[in-house]
DNA sequence: TTTCTGGTGTGATGTGAGTCACAGCTGTTC
DNA sequence: GAACAGCTGTGACTCACATCACACCAGAAA
């Protein structure tokens, strides 16, 4: 049976609170690559992730595709439509397959009026999320390797709660690396064949990458 | 007479809890220049900018400065450490002479407890701000001209609410324009001197500069 | 006056990453 | 089997920006 109570998010409330967000929830599987929200759709609804990773990202001016953020177990998705009422702000694209849970705006929205705990616990949230962010903005500056570094991090620690940075990463083509960490493919290909040699990562059987230290100070070499 | 009635963020609040806000509140004035919230300290209390812009800043890895956003009148700062009982997690530095409301933390995180609507504008004040960061992540990718444009603009409508993209900008170093858009200082030079070529930005009598065009495309030129 | 300091423009040079092109290697479909 | 499509590695080249270096021009200080 499905439980809120083991997301943060939703820990302050009372069971019978919970309860009422889950009404008319539905549980649904995305496949790798497949889109859950669209930018400019009108947003209704809240996911919340059970199983795999997505990732959030805009399309620039050019035309290119711009990651800002990844998600995963326990994360939550689609508050911010919801907080605003107005549209989805960005594309948001499962990376693996994805188990994940369908809340109702609705309910949401009834105890966000009425339960500080529910509101505060939010813009923790959202605080949370804009400090990643800013990390994320800063690491933005450095080189390819460190940013590439920062990225196979990320996938360790966002694949499951409480993993190491150096646990195995979900297997993903250099394209998706690529575009995680901001770089053409060809660089990331390239950088990660030094990471190998360097022995800061190594390639498990079967292919999936794993970090062999974590929270390296990698210059530019 | 200082009111919070003109704050969105205290808009929807009775008049009685607004003043319960201001219980001990100071008026300060800092200079262009003086850090306003350290990183790492710990936070107690919160800004309401009057006048003036100020930037929020990080230092990276290498020691550069990496300037995360602009706060101008009408912004909050300093909410963060509130919310979270932590640390800053950013420098805020006046750009201009700076005019603030000092506001206490107790009584802000008294009624946040107990008032929905605080806590649920705090929520969508975050909201915002990730979407204006998401936003500032994806320019981050475009030329110099881009950017040192984007920075423009920014600077102009923060300078005060409901300006236009196209009001004069405060008079800033080079220096500083660089380090707002990321660039070197003499990059940011060149950039400039093309830009009033080109008619897109010009040169007001006094030395401030002023956008001609707001919101223009500017490819690789 | 000279001297200093901080801001500005601009040339010369270096370089990290993007781009283009292609080859080798899967695995899949027919 | 052949043909094809997607992934990976790499070489050659380009280019935007950083860096270094310096000259010029304020205004302030001596």
């Amino acid at each position: 049976m499905l439980d809120l109570a083991s997301y943060p998010l939703f820990a302050d409330l009372r069971a019978e609170q919970r309860q009422q967000l889950l009404h008319e929830h539905r549980l649904l599987r995305f496949m790798a690559g497949r889109p859950l929200l669209h930018e400019q759709d009108d947003g209704q609804g809240l996911f919340l992730f059970c199983k795999g990773i997505a990732k959030v990202r805009s399309i620039d001016a050019e035309g290119q595709e711009v990651v800002l953020s990844l998600l995963g177990p326990g994360d939550l998705c689609g508050e911010m439509a919801i907080l605003q009422g107005g549209r989805r702000s960005a594309d948001v694209i499962c990376l693996t397959d994805c188990e994940l849970v369908l809340l109702r705006a609705a309910p949401f929205q009834a105890l966000l009026h009425q339960e500080p705990r529910l509101a505060l616990a939010l813009a923790r949230l959202e605080v949370r999320r804009l400090q990643n962010l800013n990390r994320r903005f800063v690491r933005r500056e450095s080189s390819a390797a460190a940013r590439l570094l920062q990225v196979l991090e990320d996938l360790a620690t966002r694949t499951a709660p409480e993993a190491p940075p150096t646990a195995p990463i979900p297997p993903l083509p250099q394209r998706e690396l690529a575009a995680l960490s901001g770089l053409a493919r060809e660089t990331a290909s390239r950088t990660l064949v030094r990471l190998r040699r360097q022995g800061l990562v190594e390639q498990l059987p079967g292919g999936r990458l794993r970090l062999v230290v974590a929270e390296e100070r990698v210059g530019h070499g």
